[in-house]
DNA sequence: CTGAAAGCGCTAACAG
DNA sequence: CTGTTAGCGCTTTCAG
């Protein structure tokens, strides 16, 4: 920075301001500055900057994958927004383990992000006690709660879950199945299906669940062990996830049995397949850009200013009627 | 960390030394830290840790999208190894347009990553200028050259194209359609298959691209265009993803077509599913676990020393044939 | 094994 | 509009 100053004829602080906010020096001068930058090809160092100005310009986001494209497509509608407002992402994956949250939040928070948006509602203590000693703009997502660390911004699981138990009992089901994968949220959205559907008067709940991650092979199994271990003979079946449901489609079709009428299926997510599958899915959908452009907008408002109007946002869910239930 | 040390009755360098060798402080000077650390709540400043050593222990990874679960599960084996060897990771997207790759490279550069992942090795001159003077080790993924920036690892997509047409061929297939996303790769992979399928003797290849990328419902609309529009009566069709090629036997079995045997499938990618469609997908395996190890390999053996063994890894391609082809 | 001093490249005051 | 002076919180180097 010195070295273009000295090829422009300035000092470095003016260079300094130049690349901060033009408006600053003078329109000859800063042409000087922008040629002088051109010809030593001068690359900032945002590093130097951010320990001079206590602000990095970074935003940590923490999500459980990355592989997952709930999260996925979640994190490009936040960067994008956070990318326009000149902030750049550190990405960080926590798997399900709330002790690995802990050793990521530690890293992260060592390199001094301006905010940091967090996957879920519960975590360690130490988590908590590290992100409010932070002092910086925290944002939890996919979930809501009455008590955030800062602020949330989600949608009530236990809701979207006897949404779509009431759905499932309106159109006529009584008999029910729920196959749902190793995850603390879609655990606590089953449980609410169940309650709900029993609560309605539906026969008990038959369920199957897989430690890991949804997938098309998953819910083909799991419509196998439905018929072969549970005596599943017909019904609804509430999938955590779009993954499981077109599997059980596929399972279905492949044994010869009828969508909706012999193998009823709800899906979770609405993921882009699901108005094409065949027949087409019948999903819960949650705004998935929405959150994160939600979540961007809740931070970049604790940036204007420190009091919050709301710190929890409830973005809902709807359930898409289509053909399988 | 000069108040830890004055709780703990050293000087602030002393506390440097424990905490990045911990065995260059004596052990009972390290416990008094450790606990003054714990007392404290220090939080280590990394933004001025890398400023004083020039290292930052950042890697920047830059892929076209994160919502492509080809990309994100490279970059997760990527970022596990890196994330084990002490470095975190930047994500940045790039699209699928030159012009928006040189803005991130920029902005990326300027927080000085020790290191760089680019997805593929087509980069504007502005690029690849950029990238030579920060004199960072480099790894270019996704495809081959024998002239990387700096290094690189992937596979030759003409090569995967023509070994995909002398299957089809080597199994009896005369007719074949192309079906391919808006990516230079994959459309680089789609002029090989009709140049050598057609090279062997097959008929003229109908291709139908999209601008975007794959989708189940771009599968199902390719095939129904492929009938409607260009007279496909039976055939193996080529995909550019394994998400076309699922909803190409969606739509083949919505409309009473048998595969193999009046439509066939090769998709690409092998992706989780494929092994569970009806019937089981045939397809082009790429190991993208590979693909991200290899690339940390690659940068961990530039850090440790500056001379390159060898600067392409090929890590191939494998077609799997299950029962669409 | 520990400490003192210098400085990484920038921004934030304060002057002029 | 521009320059001067002080740091930001660490690591590095050189002494002891």
């Amino acid at each position: 920075m010195a070295d273009v100053g000295r090829l422009a004829g300035v000092s470095q602080v003016t260079v300094s301001r130049a690349l901060s906010d033009p408006s600053m020096v003078s329109a000859e001068t800063l042409k000087r500055i922008q040629d002088a930058i051109r010809v030593t090809g001068y690359v900032p160092n945002a590093l130097a900057g951010a320990l001079a100005s206590n602000r990095s310009n970074l935003i940590s986001a923490l999500v459980p994958s990355v592989t997952n494209i709930v999260y996925a497509s979640m994190l490009h509608a936040f960067s994008k927004i956070m990318r326009a407002r000149g902030y750049q992402l550190m990405v960080g994956e926590t798997g399900f383990d709330l002790a690995e949250e802990e050793a990521v939040v530690a890293t992260h928070l060592s390199r001094r992000p301006d905010a940091m948006l967090l996957t879920g509602i519960h975590h360690s203590p130490a988590v908590r006690r590290m992100l409010l000693s932070a002092a910086i703009p925290i944002v939890e997502v996919w979930d809501i709660t009455e008590t955030p660390i800062d602020c949330c911004v989600g949608f009530s699981h236990v809701a979207a879950a006897a949404a779509a138990a009431n759905y499932a009992h309106s159109h006529g089901y009584r008999r029910a199945a729920a196959v749902t994968a190793g995850d603390e949220r879609a655990a606590r959205r089953r449980d609410a299906f169940v309650r709900q559907f029993e609560a309605l008067g539906g026969t008990p709940v038959a369920t199957v669940d897989f430690p890991g991650h949804a997938s098309l092979g998953g819910g083909r199994q799991a419509l196998a062990t439905l018929i072969a271990e549970h005596g599943f003979s017909g019904g609804v079946i509430f999938c955590s996830s779009d993954q499981f449901a077109q599997g059980i489609l596929v399972e279905a079709k492949a044994r010869g049995l009828a969508v909706p009428s012999e193998v009823a299926v709800i899906g979770f997510g609405d993921q882009e397949f699901a108005p094409h599958t065949d027949p087409p899915l019948t999903s819960v959908r949650v705004d998935r850009e929405k959150l994160g452009t939600a979540a961007a907008d809740a931070l970049l408002a604790r940036f204007a200013k420190k009091t919050m109007t709301n710190p929890v946002t409830d973005i809902g869910f709807q359930i898409i009627e289509r053909e399988t239930s």
